[in-house]
DNA sequence: CAGTAACTGAAAACCATTTTCATTTATATT
DNA sequence: AATATAAATGAAAATGGTTTTCAGTTACTG
């Protein structure tokens, strides 16, 4: 389940931003596209529906997402330049492939007994979690060994 | 329990590592701070045994000690500037206060059920993971409730 | 229609990290 | 100890993603 270009749309008006058409371009870039998308790639193909588009404005459109809680990032172990990325609706993980890159979500983290655990050891708060696997996906591993 | 920093040049030199005195200072600064330390910070305390090292080098020591296996980097959720640090000898991952930055390691992670799920899901061969906690230390509690 | 704060784009600034390259140095070999 | 040499260093410049600045434009309210 993922939220729909008119329900992001509605959010972004309800909370009191205006609807540009930059914005509108970004929205639909990210609504639209299956994969995680660098700002940069985002901005690409925003230009497609609006060639003026400026790569600042992508930056700050993806603040503005970010704030509303319609994207998320997606961090690599590596040298970790944060990914921006479409999001699907809810707490989410993601499996990544060193070898080509390609990225599953998955939703079912399991982490409240150790969370409890820890809370209990350290006296935190603990208010959310990043967690990533990394390993090799069927295709890659197939070139691996050949 | 961690490397000594003995125990850290051994390893360099077995490896066919120069020792030199600028990788020694970096080492004595990493093995004998207690925090998570950025380069910029690694290269002040550095500074102070062998005030001509230049912070290119201490880029390029760090690039080396992650190689060998005997720093790690920490992931913050947020602008994610990666942070170099100290480590401790074995496989471990943080647990972050968002108000005052304290940072406590824990090792004790158990996600082997859930990676196994994972690969038999998606066929992914899994090799590694990046787990990190974020929340609200004892003392920033406080604070934020008064 | 205004009136106004929000928004935008170009350019410059930022800033951590990397690259380049001429010089120095740690180590192995005589 | 002297020598040879590949490895390591530091200054400076380059990189590259992101942010700031600022003057002009625009989406919304009334
Ligand atoms: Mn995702
Ligand atoms: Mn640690
Ligand atoms: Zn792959
Ligand atoms: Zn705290």
């Amino acid at each position: 389940m993922r939220f729909t270009e008119q329900k992001m749309i509605s959010i972004l008006r309800h909370r009191g931003y205006r609807l540009t058409p930059q914005r509108r371009a970004v929205l639909r870039v990210i609504a639209s596209s299956h994969d995680h998308l660098t700002p940069a790639a985002i901005y690409e193909r925003a230009r497609q529906k609006y060639p003026d588009i400026g790569l600042v404005t992508v930056y700050r459109a993806l603040e503005v997402l970010g704030k509303l809680g319609l994207i998320c990032e997606m961090h690599t172990g590596g040298d970790c330049r944060s990914y921006l990325m479409r999001r699907p609706s809810g707490h989410h993980h993601h499996l990544i492939c060193s070898g080509c890159g390609e990225v599953i979500d998955f939703a079912d983290c399991d982490l409240s007994s150790l969370e409890q655990r820890l809370t209990q050891k350290t006296g935190f708060k603990i208010e959310g979690h990043l967690l990533e696997f990394f390993g090799r996906c069927r295709n890659c591993q197939r070139v691996d060994s050949a």
